[in-house]
Order: C-alpha cells, then sequence, then structure tokens
DNA sequence: AACGAAAGTGAGAATCATTGTCAAACGGCT
DNA sequence: AGCCGTTTGACAATGATTCTCACTTTCGTT
C-alpha cells in the first residue's frame, strides 16, 4: 500500500472542492485586500454559491498555508489578498485619514536581513505609519 | 480671564475625571499592551469602579489624542500601551507563534525620513514580519 | 464501480469585542 | 449655589467570527 507522507507543515494538503476553488478564484480577480464578507458577497452575486463559514475556514486556512496574505484593517476586520502584489505601505493621517503610498526597498531589506539572521523564511511583512499630516497640524 | 486656547487638533481637551485618571494609571504601570477588557478587569479588581464602555471611550479618546499607542492583535483586539516605550518589532514564525522581539533603528530612521518628506509628523508606526522558522521548515 | 473513513460544507446558534442609547452624575464657570 | 455641556454607566444592540452537527464529498482501497 502507498503509505501516505506524513504532513510536516502541520496544515497540508487541502481537498479540492468547488468552494475553494471558488474563493480562490474571488480573490485572485481583484490586487485589493477583500473581507471575508466582501468576497462572500461577490461569490453570491456571481452565482457561486458558498456558505459563509466555509468562505472563512477557506480563507483562513489558505492564509495558515500561505497561499494568501492576511492582515487587519483599523477596524479589527481580517481582509485578504492573493499573494504579494507589489508590495508598499501606507502613509495615515490620524486626523482626517489622508493616505499616502509609499515605497520602501529600505524596509524591504532590512526585514530581510533581520529574518535570515533570525533562521526565518518565506516572510511576510506589514508596515503602518500614522502621524499628523500638514493641513490637520495647524 | 485666563482665555483657554482653542484647541487644534480637532480632538483635545479633555475633562480630568476619577474614570480617565484611573485608566491612566493602570496603562501607565506596565509596559505591555493591554486590552479594554483587561484593564477593565484591573480596575475593578483594583478597587476603582469604572465602567466598561468609559474604559473603551477613555482608551479611543486617549490613541486619537496621540497620548497612547494603540495596534491590533492577530485576533483583531484593540490593545494599548502608555506612549513610547523602548520600541521594537515581532518577528513571528507563522506556524509555531515563536516571536523574536528586534530592533529596528533602520526601520525607525526609515519612517521618520518618509514621513517627513511628506508633511506628517507626530508619526507612530508598527511593523510587523511573520515567516517559518528554522524548526518549522524542514 | 462500490465502500468506509476522514475532510469539507452549510444553516443557524453562539461568542465576544466593541458601539449605541439615554438618563443620571460631574466639572468648570459665573 | 446654579447652569450647561461633558462624561459616565447599565444595558441593549451590532457585527464579525466561531462553533455545532448532520449531511456531502473526496480519496484510497477493494
Amino acid at each position: 500500500m502507498t503509505r501516505v507522507e506524513e504532513r510536516r507543515t502541520m496544515e497540508a494538503s487541502r481537498r479540492p472542492t468547488r468552494q475553494r476553488a471558488a474563493v480562490a478564484a474571488a480573490l485572485a480577480d481583484t490586487d485589493e485586500f477583500r473581507s471575508a464578507q466582501e468576497l462572500h458577497a461577490v461569490l453570491r452575486e456571481s452565482g457561486d454559491q458558498v456558505g459563509l463559514a466555509t468562505v472563512y475556514r477557506t480563507l483562513q486556512s489558505m492564509a495558515a498555508d500561505g497561499d494568501i496574505d492576511m492582515l487587519r484593517t483599523d477596524e479589527g476586520e481580517a481582509v485578504y489578498r492573493a499573494c504579494s502584489t507589489g508590495h508598499h505601505h501606507h502613509l495615515v493621517c490620524r486626523v482626517c485619514g489622508r493616505t499616502v503610498e509609499v515605497e520602501g526597498p529600505t524596509v524591504e531589506a532590512w526585514t530581510s536581513r533581520v529574518s535570515a539572521e533570525h533562521g526565518f523564511t518565506d516572510v511576510r511583512h506589514t508596515l503602518e505609519i500614522v502621524g499628523t499630516c500638514q493641513e490637520c497640524r495647524r
């Protein structure tokens, strides 16, 4: 009999299902971060009937497997995105909410180096900068 | 009579109340990040009776005024900390959760520069790095 | 092709942090 | 002391996320 290799990543080999494919497809459809609720709505509209709980479970497992990126909005809602689209950071004004996108080769490099030093691989990061913009300072 | 300077930060001059003081004190009591729920519990134990809603409101306003730092845990819970204690970042293993604290003068410098370039002041940032540690990679 | 075990799914209930409501208490000022 | 806008607190209401559990589906095996 074929011995099944035990999984070492603790969370691997998911079964291919209609729902999982639908979620993956919906996610691949955009570069933006989407919440489970949004994706569920999108799927419903596009006709792919998928339960809300399933959307949550699927997104979680995909994120756990490193197949997609996940982060939290300011309101604490979890949002997901198909992996690594051009990466950048946000500079947000705490008063008016004005947002500026900034790129950070410096940061990218630093995180890579530090991660490597500690033996971490397959690294992903999130940097959020909040301040008061010129307009709101006066 | 002393003319009160009008507030310019849109959200300033809060009234000094027993509750506000209690929250501030509880927060000053530790260098760690605490959730509203935790602080509420701490206050209750220490005898300072403060309503849960009040704890939430107070923490929010203090964060809005830049008096304390606020960020979200992985679970999306908001946590607060008395401002700028030695600042550092976390390198987290996505599999086992192992965490390494790292300091980043590089990052600190970069964020300062970029912020200044865009006219932002009183800047605060959060950097989260997630990867797979050596142990969990095999 | 059929079978059994395990993984995946869905509808709805259950959690739980956070926010809204509104009358009562309080702080600053005259 | 008295006025008034601010703050508070008990409790209801939200809303995202998780749990339950019976029903399906997938897969490796006959």
